[in-house]
DNA sequence: CTTGTGTAAATTGTTAACAATGTGTGATAA
DNA sequence: TTATCACACATTGTTAACAATTTACACAAG
């Protein structure tokens, strides 16, 4: 149906997702502080693209919540307060429990087999000290269970919240004890998988949000000391 | 700080955020079919602002998944899939399983009269046969409980999820003994409000999504005789 | 030294013109 | 008649110029 190749036909949509999921990277490693104004005309030069796919990433991320657009006064990472912390754990307890229930269904020993395999990746990045390709590694467990679920709509739900909350991955990851429990973690899974003992998944699951969180406030309470910490008004 | 009312300083984003807002409605009230396109230009010409506006609210609209953006070709209603449909109903079941059990922590005794209020409105409303009135009554009560869950990104997620399966609502709300229904499951909520009863209402929270999913499942399946009704595909 | 004020620069918001693509229509030929 | 192709038109995507607003800074007054 005259569809052939007829020309180069860009794929615009294609180019652009890559610039909204770098510059949503760029915010989740923490490049971009909170607060911090993020000017149109220095994004457009870093990607490499006109202001217009500039302004429209950053629509894009404000529908997603993370990041705040002020009228003439620009973008800025939002600062999730306590509150909406709180908030979201919440949601994310719930979420993440359904979805361990829902791959409990699903699960088969190939499943667990590969499981183990990115339990070992994560185990041998730990004693690399290689943190970057241990959080990488440790989010593909996680990921996978949720994958399980069968569920698509549910991990992206699953994934936004946990993007909203980036501001807590350093803290927690920077937290003395956290990886080691993150390695423990992993294992108690894997068993509980095979022993299809939902009852310990779902606590599993609620802990180690929980867990996550805990870590990340006593990391605030101390900040707080020093710094105020001014909510974000405006 | 120089932050006076020295000018007209107009509400770019109020105005904005209207014309989403009164995009969304027509969408969710149905006055756009699914896989109609959506032209640019009779938009801007309907909401009286300028296309740049009406592309991003489209966009807005997009990353909340209720239209589907292609290249060159526009925007048309997303038309969700059973598949998507099916997630987004599990979703929603522990989602508003969640608020409940939040909001049963919070409600006091005059907020039971309040629900009680809304209640006989739906009631009078569906006697009057105004079913207008009845569904705007029937939101508000289900959405006071969910309000009184004091969370209110749980509030934003269920909004949006109930957004997403908006050509459920003419089905299920069409459907012969629905309306009643509705009216009895309203008491069963406010009984099981008054006596504490957290079961009854994570039971109530669920039947009340699942009964709606079947009576879209039963109308679906009746248009499918007559009507293919093709995949959205591209 | 501090404080306020006005102006210039920087930044964001909007528009209109233009480029790229899709869609439909009618002529032409088998 | 039907299929095919070229062409015009409709629609979407992009850009660059311009308008509105904020921010920075110099300068004067207290």
């Amino acid at each position: 149906m005259g569809q052939q190749n007829r020309g180069p036909k860009r794929n615009y949509k294609q180019d652009f997702q890559r610039v909204v999921a770098e510059l949503e990277n760029m915010i989740l490693i923490g490049a971009f502080q909170p607060r911090k104004r993020l000017v149109e005309k220095n994004l457009s030069q870093i990607f490499n693209v006109s202001r217009f796919w500039i302004r429209d990433a950053l629509k894009v991320l404000e529908t997603k919540g993370l990041v705040k657009l002020i009228p003439y006064k620009g973008a800025v990472v939002s600062n999730v307060s306590l509150q909406e912390l709180e908030e979201i754990f919440v949601i994310r307890v719930a979420l993440e429990k359904l979805a361990t229930r829902l791959a409990l269904k699903n699960i088969s020993s190939s499943d667990i087999k590969i499981l183990k395999r990115i339990s070992k990746q994560v185990e041998q990045s730990f004693m690399k000290k290689d943190f970057q390709n241990m959080l990488i590694a440790n989010t593909n467990f996680h990921d996978y269970i949720f994958k399980r679920s069968q569920n698509q709509t549910l991990q992206q739900m699953i994934n936004g919240l946990r993007s909203r909350c980036h501001i807590i991955r350093h803290s927690a990851w920077s937290s003395p004890g956290f990886l080691e429990r993150s390695l423990e973690e992993h294992q108690l899974y894997i068993n509980a998988l095979k022993g299809r003992d939902l009852e310990t998944l779902e606590q599993l699951a609620e802990d180690h949000i929980t867990h996550a969180k805990t870590h990340y406030l006593k990391k605030l309470a101390n900040e707080n000391n020093s710094v105020p910490l001014v909510s974000s008004e405006v």
